[in-house]
DNA sequence: TGAAATAGTACCAAAACAGTACTATATTGT
DNA sequence: ACAATATAGTACTGTTTTGGTACTATTTCA
């Protein structure tokens, strides 16, 4: 459907959030500050930890802090962990794919749209958003 | 997901091979040519007619052509039709339907993107395809 | 009148999405 | 030491979307 999942929408949120204080941020804190679920919240957080986009610190008074330093965390790198790594069409990375590359006129506008789509998300970065 | 659906996918496929030739072309003869499911074929036919982006004719040697010019069918137009009207995030267009849009750091950034998005699509016209 | 085409629905299975639940483990404060 | 508060890991579930099919009606040409 061409738009981004909530996952990664609350993925950017999150990040943001923390890319504004020094402290860990703990999944609880942030829910109740945006008012999204609590649960979604923590798995997302544990997957752009898992991911190295953020680190985590546990134990009580715990939470979250950016990895890196926001000009390095690109909306590219957000959505390959939250959605897929972006893929507009299928073929666009493998041609194969494709049953009738051979003929198929679409192939290169398309692989053409997602390029620019893709350096706009990688030019994009968490310090722009915020 | 952020991906074109096959539908998409294979609303442009159709339009380009309507674009090429003059005469009505059949559900039957693109899905053969393609090796593309005929039903499929014809229901995104049929979704691209009564949106007025191809005009049918029916009966015997009946089929469809572009109802205008390559030039003035953009892939946005496309999209429109086969997945919803395009909409990276819910709030880009309605931002009463965000919870949080007096704090929400990520509506301006996103709406920029959509926006770019939306454009690059509009600029594409299906003579740019083909 | 029959073959070949579109028109209009309605349906279905599989996948993805959004969200929840549960158990284990680590760290801090008292 | 131990309770409270965190993350870690994993598995589950209901709902929506996707991808595709089926069926009936209508139009047109030969």
């Amino acid at each position: 459907m061409l738009k981004l999942s909530k996952k990664t929408d609350y993925a950017i949120i999150l990040l943001c959030h923390l890319g504004d204080v020094d402290a860990p941020v703990s999944a609880q804190e942030i829910a109740g500050n945006y008012q999204l679920p609590q649960p979604m919240v923590a798995n997302i957080l544990k997957q752009l930890g898992a991911a190295g986009l953020i680190q985590s610190v546990r134990g009580q008074n715990g939470g979250y802090v950016l990895a890196r330093n926001a000009e390095s965390i690109s909306l590219s790198d957000i959505i390959s962990v939250t959605d897929n790594p972006f893929n507009l069409v299928e073929c666009a990375h493998d041609e194969e794919l494709c049953k009738v590359h051979q003929c198929c006129p679409t192939r290169q506008p398309l692989v053409t749209l997602h390029r620019s789509i893709q350096r706009f998300m990688e030019d994009m970065t968490l310090s722009t958003i915020i």
